[in-house]
DNA sequence: AGCAGCATGTAACTCGTTACATGATTGA
DNA sequence: TCAATCATGTAACGAGTTACATGCTGCT
């Protein structure tokens, strides 16, 4: 449900076609909403339809150097609006990594340190990622828009950080336990 | 994939009935893998059918006082004890929140406050759960098994100060941008 | 001429959620 | 005896993933 609220969001930022949107799925919304270019293009098409969102229609038939543009309408705009002022639960936590260190603390011979270490690196590679786009990106005096993007990006490292810790905690948590 | 072997921990660790399982999943694995009853059900069937699983059978049908119970067989050991020491990759994020603050910041009308503090005052319930459980639960010499259990715990309690720090910093920059 | 890759999809599947059903049993 | 709730499910739906298909175009 909230796939369709996140490409209004992208294409309020700017009209692009369903590729542009994938690729800035990859670098900026799909941090922390990740969506493929199939689920993209499915979801346009239901926001077509629920006029949301429309074509920016030059007649063509799409192809390589001239692919479909899509920009957002002010029903569409007024639906972000609505959704952005809601309440919502937070999202549920499904992290496999736990339930495999609870396996090992239920079955004596599992070491979880390789999962562990796996993990880690994940997140210190994603930290520097983060890190570096912070201080590119966000220099100097910010308007309201980029200190917004700039607090979901600070989520973003602080939650990378606080993984860090913990999988270095956790870690030397067990060579302490084994001497 | 990975409600099976949550599963299987669960009854490793002591073996139990559909909703026992239910609420042990609502107490504790459930904080990182929640599964409803319904789920919880089909998954067992099929557990059973691969042979990870069995009934003890007592012969007559399951009633109220009289649930069935399952057991983790011998080839439900390894299969855990297999998983449980493979890599994995991290879970994807999808936090609808960070998308209403893009959002926000696309739209100048809109006001991400009152779901921050919405947010916040969910984090700061589930933390002080946590701890106190922590508390309760965590006392004394702890063995190999408690002491990865209570890693566990730890990252939840970490992830959720962390997110109770964060929000009070992006609503604490909102106050600030306003003056 | 041929291949990489652009742009757009379709189809099938898995997993989780929501809503409802049912018989048994305990407690007021 | 009647409501609550225990214990176990079924059915339908929704969202995301994986795998594959297709036509076009610029590059070598």
């Amino acid at each position: 449900m909230s796939l369709r609220f996140a490409i209004l969001t992208a294409l309020s930022e700017k009209s692009s076609s369903g590729i542009e949107l994938a690729r800035r799925f990859d670098r900026s919304i799909g941090y922390f909403w990740p969506a493929s270019h199939q689920q993209i293009y499915r979801e346009l098409d239901t926001l077509l339809g629920d006029g949301l969102i429309e074509q920016l229609d030059d007649g063509t038939p799409p192809s390589r150097g001239n692919p479909r543009t899509f920009r957002v309408t002010a029903d569409g705009t007024a639906a972000l609006r609505a959704w952005a002022g809601r309440l919502e639960d937070r999202p549920k936590v499904r992290d496999a990594l736990m339930v495999r260190i609870r396996a090992a603390a239920a079955l004596s011979d599992v070491d979880p340190r390789a999962a562990l270490e796996h993990r880690l690196a994940t997140h210190e590679r994603t930290l520097e990622a983060y890190e570096a786009i912070d201080a590119r990106q966000f220099t100097g005096p910010l308007n309201r828009a980029a200190r917004l993007q700039r607090q979901v990006l600070r989520a973003g490292i602080a939650s990378e950080r606080m993984w860090v810790a913990w999988c270095r905690d956790a870690l030397a948590e067990l060579d302490r336990a084994e001497s």
